[in-house]
Formats: structure tokens, C-alpha cells, sequence
DNA sequence: CGAATTCTTGCACAGCGTGCAACAAGATGT
DNA sequence: ACATCTTGTTGCACGCTGTGCAAGAATTCG
């Protein structure tokens, strides 16, 4: 019994005039069941606290059994990494869609901080701080950043051809990703008390650090942002 | 009852010679029984593949109780990071102990390069290998190296001193580390069969990859290592 | 509508991770 | 050497995890 099936036909209205792809009634119910899987995961971490909840308190707020559960995440932390998961891969179709002559660093410092000013963020800095007092959800944060790491490596090499070798391609992006990662966890350190736009901040921190990345680290920049 | 314990005797003198430092049993045995934990966890998963063996397997083949396990680690998995955990701490020591005149990333650079020469390396790439094919060993591994980033970032704070902003720290620091990584990985990746001298390809492409670091990544110089 | 496909669910079961209390081994002081 | 205190080990119990399996329900297809 579907909790979520009840609004089957509006959201399949709403979600078919975006996509203008008619998905059939099986993927949509899918995509739902996922995302109802993910809200009420993500709910009940921002309300008890990461790691204070089972499995069955997530089924059953999201409509579903606990085996259905195990059907699409391998745990509850797996289930609290789709914001990340999301993320990343806007960002990689972001930078998919770069002029291909345009100069390697560029794309992807647009890349990033144009999907910075798509996605919601509200959660994300919560999330973040979450997996300080968590050692299973960082795990879980740690491999949504590494899975994401592998699809970006691949859409790099589609882009820069055989020229790259493997381990400069893997370097690049890892150093890249590894950059951003510090970008969001220093701004999600910061509290988020109505201060300014939480997304430029965030914009500015990304640009910062990969332009840093870019010209090669030296230690007479120490960084234009800095914490108490 | 340690199996471990009948060598008690023999391992003190060695340790008390080499360190002279002589540390009490209580300690010694600690020490021992980690050693014999991590030993067994690593003796299996090289014998029947990671993920194939339980924690009970494990505790019994080092001669200790299913709880005392769980006294040590947190996981089958954790007790097989004890390797990686040690080539960092490592490192970080290494680099502790370079002059404070020398520029930053010649210091990180040798630093890594070095450690390289002194760790015995032979499990460290079936190790990495072994993460390909299981989700959560790859996890604990990266968050092996997620540890040995606030360690070392702490090192780097204590020689830069309050100059270099949190952000700047953690990324510099995560760079370097995911660069490494991607030159383990890399020539893990390589199958050695008794082919030159791992110890030396391993470092050229550290060396590789930390100097493309330090001089800022650009699409020109697609690095020298490439595979097939 | 009937058949084939695919998703959900309950059940069972081995294994995980931890609190707790009893016990053993090492450390300490006289 | 002995009594005592401290610290580490062990067995037990208990709830939760993650997965294979088969039955049933929903969707798709002809």
C-alpha cells in the first residue's frame, strides 16, 4: 500500500508538463517511493539527530515496508546521501552542457557555482554538520562523493578524448571535488542564522578555493575567507 | 585467554630495545592483541575475499573473544584499514620532521615520497584492490583517509600558524591527500607480477601527481604515467 | 480481458554492535 | 610477598541490520 500513490495522478500531471517525457505509472511510482523514502529519512534526522532512528521508523513514516526500504537503500545513512547524490550530478550535467573550447577551469569552476544557485541548500549545510558528530553518515557522504568522483571522471574523459591519462584525470577531479567538499564543509561550519545569502556564500567559497586549485597552491595566499 | 600472550616475553625485550621506551604490559598487550586482530582480518580477506568472512572468523583465528573485537573496532572492515591508517600516520610524522625553512609542498612532496620507501607495501594494493568490489571496505577506507586529513591539517596548522584560513587548510590538505590516493590507486591498478620495483613506481607517481598540484593543474601536461 | 512482467511485502535467519556484570591480569603501595 | 585498586577480557542478552525467498498485488502488453 503506497502512502505515496494517493497523489499518483497530480504529481505524474505536474512532473509530465516539466519533463514533457510521459514516464509510465511503474518509474513514476518509483521515483516516488524513493523520494518518500528520502524525506522521511532526512525528516526524521533533522528532528532526532543522526543515528537515532531504525530502518522501520523510515519505512513506516514514508508509507512503506521495511523489506521495500532494503529494496532501494542498503541502509538509513545511504538514504540521507541523495541531496548529496543530487548535487553532484546537476553539476556534472551542468558542466555537460559547457562550451567544449572554453578553457578547462572555467567549465568546471561554472559548473560548480552555477549549481550552487540551482539547487535548495537548505538542507545540505545540515546534513553536512550531521556527519560531524556521525561517523556513518560521513562514511555514507564519503562514497556519495567518491561514486560521484567516477561519473565525473568518465564525463571529463568523453571531453578531453585520450590525450588524459588516467591518473592526471583521476587526480584533477579528485583534487576538484576534494576542494569543493572543504568549500561546503567551512560554509556549512558557519552558522546559518538568516546572515547574508547562504548560496553566495557558499558560490564565493567554491570560486575561492577551485581558482586556488587552478594557479597551483602557494602558501603567500592564505585564502580571501577566513573563520574565527 | 591471549594467544597472543605466549610471546609476550619475546616481544617486550624486541620492543623495549627498539624503543626504549619501556612500556608496561598492560600497554604492551594492547598492542599485541591489535596487531593479532588487524593480522587475522587481513590474513582472511586475502585468503577468502573481503566481505566473505565474519567477525567471529576473525576473532578466532587471533585468539580472542567475539566482544574483545568489538573492543578494538567497529567493524570487520575497520580492521582492515589499520595499514592504511599506518602509511598516513606515517607521512604525517615524516613530515614533522622536515625542515620548517623549506617550502611548503617540497616538504609534503618528500614527506610522501619517503614514506613510500620505508612501509612495506605489499598489502597496500591488494588492499586498494580489494575496495573495488566491496562497497563497504571502500568506505572505511576513505574514511581512513578522511581521519589522516584532520590530523594532518592540524599538523599543517601548527607550522603555518594562524595564518592560513580554516578553508584554505582543509583544501590544500584534501588535494594532496586525493592526489595520493589517486597515485595508489593508479598503481594499484597496475598488476604486479614481479615487474621493476613497486616501491619506485608507486613514488614516481606521487611525485608525479604532487608536482601537478603545486604548479596548478592544466589540460597541456597530461602526465607522464598513462595505462592502457 | 488474460498473460507476462515487475514491484511490494511478510517471513525467516544469520550476523552485527553494544550494555552489563563477572572475572582475570596487570599495576600500586606497604 | 600480599592486599588492593585499576584496567582489560569474556560471555550473555537483546534489538537492529541486511538479504534470500516465495506469495501476492500492481502495471504493462498483446
Amino acid at each position: 500500500m503506497h502512502a505515496v500513490q494517493e497523489f499518483a495522478y497530480a504529481v505524474i500531471v505536474l512532473e509530465t508538463t516539466d519533463d514533457a517525457v510521459p514516464v509510465g505509472r511503474r518509474e513514476q511510482n518509483k521515483i516516488d517511493t524513493r523520494r518518500a523514502i528520502a524525506d522521511a529519512a532526512i525528516d526524521l534526522a533533522l528532528s532526532v539527530g543522526p543515528g537515532s532512528f531504525t530502518v522501520d521508523q523510515i519505512a513506516v513514516r514514508a508509507g512503506v515496508s521495511r523489506r521495500t526500504f532494503f529494496n532501494y537503500f542498503h541502509s538509513a545513512e545511504d538514504a540521507l546521501t541523495v541531496r548529496t547524490d543530487g548535487f553532484l550530478d546537476l553539476a556534472l550535467e551542468v558542466f555537460g552542457r559547457m562550451p567544449q573550447d572554453e578553457p578547462l577551469f572555467d567549465s568546471i569552476i561554472r559548473a560548480f557555482t552555477e549549481t550552487t544557485r540551482m539547487e535548495g541548500l537548505s538542507q545540505h549545510g545540515a546534513l553536512f554538520r550531521m556527519a560531524d558528530s556521525n561517523p556513518d553518515l560521513l562514511r555514507a557522504q564519503l562514497h556519495s562523493w567518491e561514486r560521484a568522483e567516477v561519473r565525473i571522471v568518465e564525463g571529463l574523459r568523453r571531453r578531453l578524448g585520450a590525450d588524459a591519462s588516467e591518473l592526471y584525470l583521476t587526480a584533477l577531479v579528485g583534487s576538484v571535488l576534494s576542494c569543493t567538499k572543504a568549500a561546503m564543509r567551512d560554509w556549512a561550519a558557519v552558522s546559518h542564522d538568516s546572515t547574508g545569502n547562504p548560496g553566495q556564500e557558499l558560490e564565493e567559497r567554491i570560486l575561492a578555493v577551485l581558482t586556488m586549485l587552478r594557479d597551483g597552491f602557494s602558501p603567500r595566499t592564505t585564502g580571501p575567507v577566513s573563520r574565527a
